[in-house]
Parts: C-alpha cells; structure tokens; sequence
DNA sequence: TACATTATTGGACATGAGTCTAAAAATCAC
DNA sequence: GTGATTTTTAGACTCATGTCCAATAATGTA
C-alpha cells in the first residue's frame, strides 16, 4: 500500500535491488533443492550479495522464507465472499481445496517453517501473525456466517471447528499425508454432519 | 520383553550401563536447559560417555529424545477400558485430560520433536510409528465403540474425526496456546454434537 | 568540502550436528 | 595365549546458523 513511512535522516540508503534479488534467490533454490539442503550462505551468493546483507534484512532463514515463498505468492485471493450464492459447506470446501492445492505445491517449506516455528519462539510469533491467524480467521468467519444463516447450529463452537479444521490437515500434513480433494471433502462433512 | 534376540558372534559387548546413563542425562538436561539448549556432548559428558557412544545407538537427537523422555514414561496406562461402565464422551474426555497433562509436563520436547520430525524424513518415520499411530489407534478404536454401542452416529467417519481431535490440539500446541481441559471438553463436545 | 550516519562487504568467530578414523579395550573361538 | 570381532574413546573434520567487526561506500546536512 504506502511506501515507506520511516523517517530518512541521513545515511547510506538500502541497495534498492537486493532485497529482491535475495527473495527471488531464496525461491528459486528452495525450489531446486528444498528448504534444508539452502543456506544462507548459497542463497546471498545467488543473489550476489553479502551473507550479513541477507542478516541485515531478515533475522533468520525462516523469516526469510516466509517473506520470499508465501507472502508474495498467497495473498488470501482464495477468501471465499460472503454472498457468492452457494452454501457454506461448498465454500469452505472451495476455500480448502484452494488451500490444499497452494499448500501442496509448497509443502517442503511449510512444512520446514512449522518446524523453525516450534524451534525458534520470535519466529513462532511472527509466523502466527502473519501466517496462521489470517487463515485461521477465514474459517472461523465463514462458519459464523453460516450459523447466522442457520446451516450450522448455532450452539456450534465455531472457533472450535475452526480449530478442529485447520487441525485436521496441519496434522494430515505434518504426518506426511497427502491433502486433495477427498480430505477436503471429508472434513465439510463432518464438520457439517450435525447439520 | 525378551532379551536381546541377536547372535552374538563375538566382539567387544555394548557397556551395559551406557545406554542408561545416556538417557538418564538427556532426560535431566533437557528438564533443565530445553530441548534446543542440549547438546549431544553435554548429554555424553554428563553420562560420562563419549560423544561417538550416543551416535552408536541412536542415529540423532530427536532418536534419543524420543526414547529417553517418551517410551519410558508414556506407557499408553491412559488407555480407556472399553467397559469401564462410563459414556464414551466421558472416556475420551478423561482419555485427553490425560494426554493434555503429559504433553504439557513435555511441552518442549514434544514440540521440538514435531518440528524434527518435519527436517528429517527418517525420524518422522519413526516418530509416526512410536508416537503418533498409537495415540491415534486410541481415538479412533474409541470413537469406533462408540458407534457400534449407538452413542455417535454410525454414518459418521471415526478416523476423520479422530484427526479432528488429535489435529485440535496439535494446532493448538505447535501455536504456543495451553492445553487444559476446557480444551478436552470443548473438543469432545464438538464431537458429540451430532449425536 | 567536511562530517555524521547508515548499509554493504568480506572475513573471522562461536557453536552444534553429524561423519570419520585410528588406537585401545573387551569379548568369543581356537 | 593368539586372532578375529566389535565397542569405546578421543579427536579431527565438514557444514550450517548466526554474531561480530573493521573497512569501505553512499547518502544527507552543515
């Protein structure tokens, strides 16, 4: 949205290109080699820049790859409308599907970032913030829409399920299963089976 | 059970007492320091052992970790008895205020083996197998009773719920939230919703 | 132009996981 | 006892993350 609000007083200002150049580095090798087999160290030389470069803009390879792999790619683009016409077990099904669909194609890293989240209590944070609430959140939301609308009870837990959701394939996927449309469709169900 | 079952042609024999000093210091030192501040040398320095000893019988730290902290203590005692005369809801609820109370007493190694279970694809397997399967087998066998005794609906799917339950708390636990039992009774309850 | 300020660079440094090797020690078979 | 076998030990080694530092470069201000 708004360039830069911090003050400028004086100083030599940020190379306006290695940030990038980094990010775009960070992507590509991860893509060759997966997350545990990139270092820093190859990433800033792709990038032809200094390893304390990459330090000076990112305080550990998993905030790094959080900023290079997800937040450019997904933007929650997927977010189902509220008044699309279709019910909410079909849009939280549409929503997962997309979901699925984006987590599988980065499975390795996410699955890496979970991990250096656990390891790492700052990046934890962080990695909530930007990444598991906002999720979290669209669920949680499209259930309570649909209590108001009455296609779920409204004496449902929403946040509950919401959690009972996201749980269902954080733990799918952190076992090395697959996520496809069958689980998608599954967890709908139950979710939905009370009615 | 029985004893070692191999031939043993000849060679010098493992130190008898090795294998349980080691666990012993890794159990002491990970309750005093966290997973993450234990290094394989302070573990063989404080067995009085060397650092090669440990590599020869598990293959990392999360390898000796999850035997010295988890197989010893975690017997599955927590089972529920299939007729012990109470509800199913009320068996697995008493069964995750178990479970909620060891992963608590053992956040920080259970966290930190999640999270190596996700780097290396070899301890994943044998986290999946010693750890995570029975746990699961548990829910899903009582969720199963539960069916044939007519206390969940038989259209149901017991193993997609029973990664509902382990998923709630998984993502609860791996996002630094507590695990109580508010939890377990708001995840049985949601269970149970439908009948 | 000179100065203060900040970023970049290249390298050293500390630490830990895991591998490898060579020598010493403990056992069995002969 | 001699030899084959296997474990233990101590230490070197590789590679990674992340920190620290000093020299240099680029900017704004006086």
């Amino acid at each position: 949205m708004s360039e830069r609000t911090e003050k400028r007083t004086s100083g030599r200002p940020h190379d306006p290109e290695a940030a990038g150049a980094v990010k775009a580095a960070a992507v590509q090798l991860v893509r060759e080699r997966g997350y545990a087999k990139v270092s820093i160290a190859a990433i800033a030389a792709q990038a032809g820049v200094a390893r304390q470069t990459v330090y000076n803009r990112w305080p550990s390879k998993a905030d790094l790859m959080l900023e290079a792999v997800f937040e450019e790619a997904w933007t929650l683009t997927a977010e189902p409308k509220p008044e699309d016409g279709s019910g909410a077990a079909a849009q939280l099904e549409a929503f997962l599907v997309q979901v699925f669909a984006h987590l599988t194609r980065n499975m390795d890293p996410v699955r890496a970032l979970i991990a250096a989240a656990q390891e790492d209590a700052a990046f934890g944070a962080v990695f909530r913030d930007k990444f598991v609430a906002p999720r979290e959140r669209v669920v949680t939301a499209l259930l309570e829409r649909a209590q108001a609308r009455g296609e779920l009870g409204a004496e449902r837990d929403a946040a509950m399920l919401s959690a009972f959701v996201h749980g269902a394939f954080w733990y799918r996927m952190l076992n090395g299963r697959r996520l496809d449309a069958a689980l998608a469709r599954a967890i709908v169900a139950e979710v939905f089976a009370a009615g």
